[in-house]
DNA sequence: CGCATTGTTGACAATCGTCAAGTTCGGTGG
DNA sequence: CCACCGAACTTGACGATTGTCAACAATGCG
């Protein structure tokens, strides 16, 4: 008799893919829409083949003409300095929605790339205002992301201007795991879906300085390191590194 | 015979302040509104008495009841770090809004204070979005406001994340530059309206760096320093160093 | 006029970046 | 199946930018 593989869904019907049915739906624009809402919304999304790793969401230049929200994967957002560097300015995870900073131009500003196999769901945007003329919750949540994503910027600039390596790095795991752990993950085990260089990146570190208050964290028992995995210990202590 | 005074309106008829009449129109929610929508859109504005400098718009732990749109003046908003050290998000300037961080939450996360006289506009949100409901244009411009400071954020964060002291002075400079010149200041001067440590603050630098680096910009030649005046005397140079 | 706030300047220290070497891992092809 | 190659990661030594501490100057407000 086989054991029950970990973490993969134990019975796997095949359930149209409609809002109603997402798994992401409680995080996502679904969340407080009833019937009727769902139905219209549901005509407006147009499904796309998953992409593979390093596969576009989209890219810098390209016309704005939807939002993607994430099915189930993982998708950085970078955009570049004026001397060619990638700066990323989000990792995002099932529920939420990319694409946003381009409403109201022409063209999308950053890069929108896949860390593993994702799927994403367009929204295009014209419709997606029309139908928020009629039905104001819609209209009402997509405000609240939009807010949410300020919000989860202006923390990243608190945490980027005020905090040391080692604090970033920190919390940099916390929200992660806080976020995996929403959408249902492991409680205590994360699988980063980045490298220590996009990590780095992203915290405005180098890839040495990650590895080494990695491997830190790690030798004072706060996580355990096994390639991309990692497992949280004491998230007491990580805490209290966050906020010290 | 007296000379006109330098930089203050030549003729100052008393409009009534409505936003047809607002100085800051092009660059705030009614950019794109017709005579009905900024009609109705004037009936929800609340007007308020002037804040004097130090005064709150809003404050942490606020109930979230209003945006605040920037008629005159100049705010700061800061979150506080979890050690309760204040770390500057933003400085907006007319014509913006701030608050908008706060949508969909029940109360403020972040500080919002005036850094010198300021006229703010009251925009109720639930009236906001009622109308919104109805002026399909209205709530269009609000979903590009909100972008725009997704974009504004993320700007931030490549800027922090990338680039050193230098860098990021002559940034901030350059970017105050082009907005103050976006709403009709003197062509190559500006009054900053923060201090030393607020700029620093804001940038993820002491208040000594950024006066070590202002006087290295001023002893190139690169601009001149009279307190909190900033002259400009060679822009191309300070775009050279934003981008070098 | 005096005191508090703001800004400037200097000396020194520390964190983090740079450069470099070496290791592990995963994928590809013989 | 094994060998090889490149990508990703780790670790060490060194240096530079920036922060810290301190003294002092200038400003503005009561």
């Amino acid at each position: 008799m086989n054991q029950r593989p970990a973490s993969v869904s134990v019975v796997h019907v095949e359930h149209p893919s409609t809002c109603e049915n997402c798994k992401v739906r409680q995080l996502c624009l679904p969340v407080a829409l009833n019937g009727d809402e769902l139905e219209e919304l549901d005509l407006l999304v147009r499904k796309r083949a998953p992409l593979k790793n390093h596969e576009y969401v989209y890219r810098i230049g390209d016309k704005f003409h939807s939002l993607y929200a994430i099915r189930s994967g993982a998708v950085k957002t970078y955009g570049l300095t004026s001397d060619g560097k990638e700066q990323i300015t989000g990792f995002h995870l099932p529920g939420e929605i990319v694409g946003m900073d381009a409403i109201g131009s022409d063209v999308h500003a950053c890069n929108a790339v896949a860390l593993e196999v994702t799927d994403v769901c367009e929204l295009p945007y014209n419709q997606l205002e029309e139908i928020g003329q009629r039905f104001p919750m819609l209209q009402h949540e997509l405000a609240c992301m939009m807010s949410r994503e300020i919000r989860a910027e202006s923390s990243m600039l608190i945490m980027i201007g005020k905090m040391n390596a080692e604090q970033r790095i920190a919390c940099f795991l916390h929200n992660l795991h806080h976020r995996m752990r929403q959408r249902g993950g492991e409680p205590n085990m994360i699988d980063l879906p980045m490298s220590r260089e996009d990590i780095g990146n992203y915290l405005g570190l180098t890839l040495e300085t990650v590895s080494r208050r990695l491997g830190f964290l790690q030798s004072e028992g706060v996580i355990k390191l096994e390639k991309r995995r990692v497992t949280f210990r004491d998230v007491e202590r990580l805490s209290a590194i966050c906020a010290s």
